[in-house]
DNA sequence: AACTGAAGTGTCTCACTCCC
DNA sequence: GGGAGTGAGACACTTCAGTT
């Protein structure tokens, strides 16, 4: 990937940060990033992965999920500001990248003590298969609790179809593949940051992020083996939408009293 | 490589009802 | 009053094949 591809993207990325609560078209986006609308549609995807409107989207949602924790501002308040002009649309975009509606999301306090399962993966679908993998840490601090899941998109949003949590990186199982063709996310809280995943107090505090895929999983297909490696999220990187798993110190307590499933349970 | 155009898809708005 | 949920319609966006 040549650098002024990247960097014209990052411009693009900072326009939409500049602008989120305005409403941006792909033709602004193309302006900012001095590309044609279509071809910038087309670099935009190479370098990140999903489309301009899908990551401003995702963008969008980000910066609610701060403004529901660090601010007293009504659901519709927050709306406006992130740019939708429909509270209703907002609340039903949230709760189906995120997992949970935005009310629920603020008085958890960001996070969830369960992960519910795809609904739209038919039980028939469901094929028995394995994706057994195992994570690398670029460079950096020690990395704590590791979130990998199964998801539909390039974006880590919406319940996965399996997923696990892990002490830490290294190996994984997810089982019960179901067909289709999916992608494979990780998240890694670094030590002794499990309070201020959402809204990180030092760059030290970032979660590492990796991901692999699409991965085709098809009817004949038993294990299929993937590597991850973790390093810290990028401007380029779509942003993490999923609500956390709760990892904090009170929620570890009962965690270590029963067994790790439970808390991670896809029901 | 850089870009265009058409067609189909997906997302958003609007308006409304229901619930707490 | 604030928030959740839904459905119809509009149109912005994506995709893909083609052109310069």
């Amino acid at each position: 990937m040549d650098e002024q591809t990247v960097h014209a993207v990052e411009r693009a990325i900072s326009f939409m940060r500049q602008n989120l609560a305005d409403r941006i078209t792909v033709d602004d986006m193309a302006q900012a990033a001095q590309f044609s609308k279509f071809y910038f549609t087309r670099l935009f995807q190479r370098v990140t992965g999903v489309s301009p409107a899908r990551y401003l989207s995702a963008l969008r949602l980000e910066k609610a999920m701060r403004l529901l924790l660090n601010s007293s501002s009504t659901v519709a308040d927050i709306s406006y500001q992130v740019g939708y002009n429909s509270p209703g649309t907002f609340s039903s975009r949230f709760r189906s990248s995120v997992g949970v509606s935005p009310i629920t999301f603020r008085q958890l306090g960001g996070y969830t003590s369960h992960l519910a399962a795809d609904s739209r993966v038919h039980r028939m679908d469901r094929l028995g298969a394995t994706i057994r993998g195992s994570m690398r840490v670029t460079e950096g601090g020690r990395r704590g609790f590791t979130f990998v899941g199964l998801f539909r998109d390039p974006i880590p949003q919406g319940p996965p179809a399996s997923c696990a949590l892990l002490p830490g990186p290294g190996p994984f199982v997810l089982n019960d593949v179901p067909n289709g063709k999916w992608f494979v996310h990780a998240q890694s809280i670094a030590i002794g940051a499990e309070e201020n995943v959402i809204v990180p107090k030092e760059s030290a505090d970032a979660p590492y992020v990796g991901s692999c895929g699409p991965i085709v999983m098809r009817r004949d297909a038993s294990t299929i083996v993937v590597e991850l490696l973790l390093r810290p999220q990028r401007t380029v990187d779509p942003p993490v939408l999923l609500a956390p798993v709760d990892v904090r110190s009170d929620a570890m307590r009962n965690f270590r009293a029963e067994n790790v499933p439970d808390v991670v349970s896809v029901v």
